[in-house]
DNA sequence: AATAAATTTTAGACAAATCTAAAATAAATT
DNA sequence: AATTTATTTTAGATTTGTCTAAAATTTATT
């Protein structure tokens, strides 16, 4: 089964929607993907002949077996490119999504295996998230959002929420990592925004906002 | 400029041939990039159309400056990865073409700057052939045909004259790679076909074809 | 110089991916 | 239940890259 980009990168949305909404729409996924609606309806027709989809007019849709291996392989790749682009090429966590996003595309299983190799075959790309392994296995991912975790109990930013690049600059700005520890000391209910300390650290303020989008794992 | 992969594909297949044939004819180029000449013909006119060739109906074509500079640009990308994927990723150096081939299209200039420091700004990929700098410069490569290398001189293999997986293969069975040290020791008039010897090993014969495509410099 | 052969270009078609505008269907509201 | 609104699909157009078959042009040969 050889993809084109543009249908790797369908099933790779549609894989990202289907974690959280078991079954997509259409106008979620053109939201996704930037597309209008009209593109989105073509492209699912393709899909659903090539057996990667289910999908019947009007009622969404959500990937096939084989649909779901195809796309978490794309995450593999994807994910193993960034940690390369963050550990060996000294970029920022901040900008390496976008040449991730084409690299992902290249299909070599010899390169993949290899570049997993070489990278001593990472668990967890540089924004927290799993990287699947060769047999599609993923880590599961216990974790707590930081809004939750109860006060003074010392805990690691696993993941984040989103990789907008408005919140990664604000994380690079606040000194906040994957791997950073940190406590909540105080909540406020007015605006539901948190005191934290990092290690040796002043305390310092995190809105509503940036914690949800924090993720943790207490330690 | 933004060009498509296969825009891309074009100008840097007319920059190798044009490297050899000041002006490059139609079915040279359909025959380098496996298309019909009825294809090259659509594309010389929108490569025309964007200013980076020279090109009049039946008259036969070269790039203007920018699309040479331009061409510059893949071929440094094309050698950097594949010196990666060498020296890296532990591929062999007849194993790396195709999957540069996609490589070479990804276009973010902090990518290139950074991969290029991470390999210690080589200067000659694996096969051999100079990697243009940052600024388009590339290194000239005073080499010698090993058909014309005197007899009993000392020198170097520095690169072939071909990517042929066949080449690489009948190379690799004779352990002769890029920096091999060779001396000719006899020529046979009736075939072309050359004595060399490898350092402290018994001497072998290499033919015609296969001492053509090697080139050598002295040492 | 006339003819034949090779090369190159054009004409017309098709697949992939996209869009806008209109039509069909489903969901929400009165 | 009827109507309005939102969602989704279809119809038709456009761009990019490709092809085959036919026409135009250049080059080689008689
Ligand atoms: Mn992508
Ligand atoms: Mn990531
Ligand atoms: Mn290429
Ligand atoms: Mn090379």
């Amino acid at each position: 089964m050889t993809l084109t980009y543009t249908e790797e990168d369908y099933i790779k949305g549609i894989y990202h929607l289907q974690q959280t909404y078991n079954t997509v729409s259409t106008n979620q996924l053109a939201s996704l993907l930037e597309a209008t609606p009209a593109s989105i309806t073509d492209m699912l027709k393709k899909l659903k002949a090539k057996k990667l989809l289910n999908y019947e007019k009007y009622k969404g849709f959500h990937l096939t077996a084989e649909g779901k291996k195809l796309s978490v392989n794309i995450v593999r790749r994807h994910r193993l490119w960034e940690y390369f682009l963050v550990e060996k090429l000294q970029f920022g966590w901040d900008e390496v999504h976008e040449v991730a996003e084409e690299l992902e595309h290249i299909t070599s299983k010899k390169l993949v295996e290899k570049l997993d190799a070489f990278l001593g075959h990472p668990r967890f790309d540089p924004h927290g998230d799993p990287i699947p392994d060769n047999n599609g296995k993923i880590t599961p991912h216990i974790q707590l959002n930081l809004i939750d975790l109860p006060l003074n109990t010392p805990a690691e930013i696993c993941s984040v929420g989103s990789q907008s690049s408005s919140l990664l600059e604000l994380l690079n700005h606040k000194h906040i990592n994957i791997g950073t520890r940190v406590e909540v000391k105080r909540r406020f209910g007015f605006d539901r925004s948190l005191e934290i300390k990092l290690k040796n650290q002043p305390a310092i303020t995190l809105s509503q906002q940036l914690a949800q989008a924090l993720f943790v794992k207490t330690i």
